[in-house]
DNA sequence: CTTCTGACA
DNA sequence: TGTCAGAA
C-alpha cells in the first residue's frame, strides 16, 4: 500500500511515515516512480511504534526494541548488551515516573470535575 | 490527484 | 511535527 493509505489507518500523518523510514523504524519497497510500498505488516509496526512514542520512549530507543517484538523469524534476545540494557533500565525509570505524573493530573482533574459538575 | 525531497515565518 | 515548494 502507498503511504496515504498507511496514514489513514494507522492514524500516523505521512510526513511521520517517511520520517520512521529515514530511522529504520519501518522499511518500504519502491515502485517504479518512485513511490514507498508499504507491506501489510507495517501498519501494526507503525501502531506499536505509535504506542511506544506516545509512551515517551525515545526514537533511538525504540529503533532497539522493535526488532524484539517483530514477526516470527525475528531475534527476540540477541546477547543482552550491557549498554542497550542501561538505557532500557533509564526508560523504565523514566516512563515509571511520567506515569505517576500521569496518574497524578487525572486525579486532579476527576477532582475537579467533581467539584464543579460532580455534586450537583 | 498522490507522492517525493528538502527546508523553515 | 506542520507545511509549503517544485517536480514527477
Amino acid at each position: 500500500m502507498r503511504i496515504g493509505e498507511l496514514a489513514e489507518r494507522t492514524g500516523a500523518p505521512t510526513r511521520m511515515l517517511r520520517y520512521y523510514e529515514q530511522h529504520g523504524l519501518i522499511t518500504a519497497e519502491r515502485t517504479p516512480n518512485g513511490y514507498r510500498d508499504f507491506p501489510e505488516a507495517v501498519v501494526d509496526r507503525v501502531r506499536q511504534i505509535r504506542g511506544l512514542l506516545d509512551a515517551g520512549v525515545p526514537v533511538k530507543i525504540i529503533k532497539q526494541i522493535l526488532p524484539c517484538l517483530g514477526g516470527p523469524e525475528e531475534i527476540y534476545f540477541p546477547v543482552p548488551d550491557p549498554e542497550m540494557l542501561a538505557q532500557l533500565a533509564e526508560q523504565r525509570d523514566r516512563m515509571t515516573r511520567k506515569a505517576e505524573c500521569v496518574l497524578k493530573n487525572r486525579d486532579a482533574i476527576a477532582a475537579y470535575l467533581e467539584r464543579v459538575s460532580g455534586p450537583a
